[in-house]
RNA sequence: GGGCGUGUAGUCUAGUCUGGAUAGGGCGCUUGCCUCCGGAGCAAGAUGUCCCAGGUUCGAAUCCUGGCACGCCCGCCA
């Protein structure tokens, strides 16, 4: 067998489909490959050729009997291959069909082998990564919106992982825009409080309250600014009180992203940045290069601008120069956003120190850029992955358009905006400014997903104890949250219902988790130790080969899926919901195996078989379950 | 003005990159299925101008051209 098709039971039988065809109908196997699809129907085949339509073309003849050449070729071919049954000619389309007890025992052995590591493949080792996300505001709770930035990007780390890339997850603190200047200005007026509130939360409604305060009166408007310009200082009163509060309110968030199984290995605070000198060395590198120049006169006189005329995709813009450097020396969120990629990237010297933050509770500890503290080396990386809303799109691509015009053209092809619309309400987008957030943080989601699973587990468990049922709840509740929003396409707008969002029947975790637990309800039933002589030719109900078939599919899925990850002009499209359905579909393969295939009363020898495949199935869909962040239920 | 995204049954949506067989699902609706491994389930059924108009092709939801509708983006702002 070749090397990479280890732990993938489903690329083997392709390939040597792929050889066979090739051979037989003498075209290359690049082009083959071009032309294999799965066919809408399993009865059908198990997969299909449209090679012949193709080739119709080139020796202008019909597709129909070059179909019946190949396919009559084929079949002297196939005749002692041990993985292709049969195959058949449908007008142009040669199907195949596999042997199925090969197929569903390569497959079943397969995963029981490699057990925990079912899925998993090598096909980018060495490749490392790093991902920003999701980088919120420290003044507001998360809303369900910022939720699937971190959703997918926490479940982009773990499908790059899964397929070798080692990984590092970067959140990105602005502890110095004006929102951290209002509040501090708000928190200094008020002095010491008692907070009751979880901090974000407090921190939200007050931002609420201080945002009209600074519309109204151009007096509390000056003073902020006054806020603004002493949080640059790090000994003044207002800098301290600022990071004591960014520090709480990170925290407080951070317990949400926890709830969902959310972690980190850095965080840049943007007052690390603004102080470490990165700035400064990234502007010396930037005037180096032809198209980053100071303007002498004009409008923009004084600034340090990138010149974008020459490039098509900005040849609409109006005005040619997009400033990285105030005429005042400070620089412009576009300035400091190309500094940090630079930064990202190693092409400039690590000017951070690092400091302890906090030590999450799967173990790892946290740490975040500052002034002071010890060295880290991130080291270098093949790929920068920025998690940001759909709307940044162009702000992104001007980023590294001009890491591009610095020479640094590599870089720029390897950095990635992971783009995904907005989640909004049937009228109105979520604004902390606004506050229409409220009523729509993802605690308060989270919660009322755990109170409705919370009445059906206490249902179904009325004997179990309270620590069981709540630890449940909350595993439902949080794997139905992230499904919800990773189940949707990300370049579509999610407008959030609590009717849609809270529906735990049909395509949602629930389902998952429920046919995970029902499968290990049956393991459970039967001796802990594993057969080793079974006969898995008898599973040849077509339920079961249509299990098999899904399972043998997932090394495939996660490996489709980052190769999916091509980059466009204005964005790199992750298909989150490509998993979610994978997931989806093999769960109600085996709802539909479970309802007509009995395993425990069946006779012994197709029992034995049966309880291998529902093994097989378990430890797949756990697997899945686990790549998509969704917590694995054993009883619910 | 220019750019990006979206448009698929009552409703929410997959498929569009890379054209291929009868356009898949979920919710809701109709009807069956618990002495049988857990019914958050299974089976059967009804519901479609795939936004419109042209074009390319043996073949278009998918590609091209031109429209329409909705959302977003195009500051020395943040």
């Amino acid at each position: 067998m070749k090397q990479d098709s280890l732990g993938n039971p489903w690329k083997v039988f392709y390939e040597e489909v792929v050889r066979l065809l090739a051979d037989t109908a003498s075209v290359e196997i690049a082009t083959i490959k071009r032309f294999i699809e799965v066919p809408p129907d399993p009865k059908l085949g198990d997969i299909a050729c449209t090679i012949a339509f193709h080739l119709a073309k080139e020796q202008k003849m019909k597709p129909f009997p070059i179909a019946e050449e190949i396919v009559s070729k084929l079949r002297e071919s196939i005749k002692d291959n041990p993985l292709i049954d049969r195959v058949e000619s449908k007008g142009p389309y040669i199907n195949l069909f596999f042997n199925r007890t090969e197929y569903v025992s390569r497959t079943v052995h397969e995963v029981i082998q490699t057990n925990d590591r079912y899925g998993l493949t090598d096909e980018y080792k060495g490749k490392r990564a790093l991902i920003e996300f999701p980088a919120v505001n420290p003044s507001k709770p998360w809303h369900i919106g910022h939720t699937r930035n971190a959703v997918l990007g926490d479940t982009l780390c773990n499908v790059l992982q899964a397929t070798g890339w080692e990984v590092i997850k970067l959140d990105y603190i602005n502890d110095l825009g004006l929102q951290i200047a209002q509040l501090t200005w708000k928190l200094m007026q008020m002095g010491e409080e008692e907070v009751e509130d979880k901090y974000d939360h407090y921190l939200g409604h007050l931002y609420v309250d201080v945002q009209t305060a600074f519309e109204k009166d151009e007096k509390v408007k000056a003073e902020i600014r006054e806020v603004a310009r002493k949080l640059e200082d790090l000994d003044s009163d207002e800098s301290r009180t600022s990071i004591k509060m960014v520090t709480a309110c990170v925290k407080a968030q951070y317990q949400t992203a926890y709830r969902l199984g959310i972690f980190h290995d850095y965080q840049v605070w943007e007052s690390a940045i603004a102080h470490s000198g990165l700035l400064d060395a990234a502007k010396k590198i930037m005037l180096r290069a032809e198209n980053i120049i100071k303007l002498e006169e004009g409008e923009k006189a004084g600034c340090i601008v990138a010149r974008l005329d020459m490039l098509d995709e900005f040849k609409d813009m109006q005005d040619p120069y997009k400033v990285l450097f105030r005429s005042d020396g400070t620089r412009t969120y576009t300035g400091a956003d190309v500094a940090l990629q630079m930064w990202k990237f190693g092409i400039l010297d690590d000017p951070f120190k690092y400091q302890f933050f906090e030590t999450q509770p799967n173990g790892k500890d946290i740490f975040r850029t500052s002034l002071s503290g010890e060295d880290r080396n991130l080291g270098k990386f093949d790929a920068v992955f920025n998690v940001i809303g759909a709307p940044q799109a162009h702000p992104q691509r001007l980023i590294y358009v001009i890491l591009g015009l610095l020479g640094y053209k590599e870089q720029s092809e390897n950095s990635h905006h992971i783009s995904y619309e907005f989640v909004g309400l049937e009228d109105v987008g979520f604004s902390g400014r606004k506050g229409t957030w409220i009523g729509y943080s993802s605690d308060v989601v989270i919660d009322r997903a755990k109170e409705l699973a919370r009445e059906e587990v206490d249902k179904r468990n009325p004997d179990e104890s309270e620590t069981f049922r709540d630890s449940v709840a909350e595993k439902i509740a949080t794997g139905a949250v992230r499904y919800f929003l990773l189940n949707a396409s990300p370049d579509r707008k999610i407008t959030f219902r609590w009717k849609e969002a809270l529906d735990f029947n049909g395509d949602a975790a629930p389902y998952l988790q429920y046919s995970h637990a029902r499968a290990t309800r049956i393991l459970e039933k039967v001796s802990k130790n594993c057969q080793t002589d079974v006969d898995m030719t008898l599973l040849t109900h077509e339920a079961e080969f249509a299990l098999s078939k899904a399972i043998a599919r997932f090394p495939e899925e996660i490996l489709e899926t980052v190769r999916g990850l091509q980059k466009s002009t204005w964005g790199t499209g992750f298909q989150s919901n490509k998993l979610t359905s994978y997931c989806y579909n093999l769960a109600t393969l085996f709802s539909k195996f479970y309802d007509t295939c009995p395993v425990l009363k069946a006779d012994n020898e197709l029992k034995s078989a049966r309880i291998e495949l529902v093994r097989a199935f378990k430890i797949t869909i756990a697997n899945c379950l686990k790549l998509l962040g969704i917590p694995v239920v054993e009883r619910m």
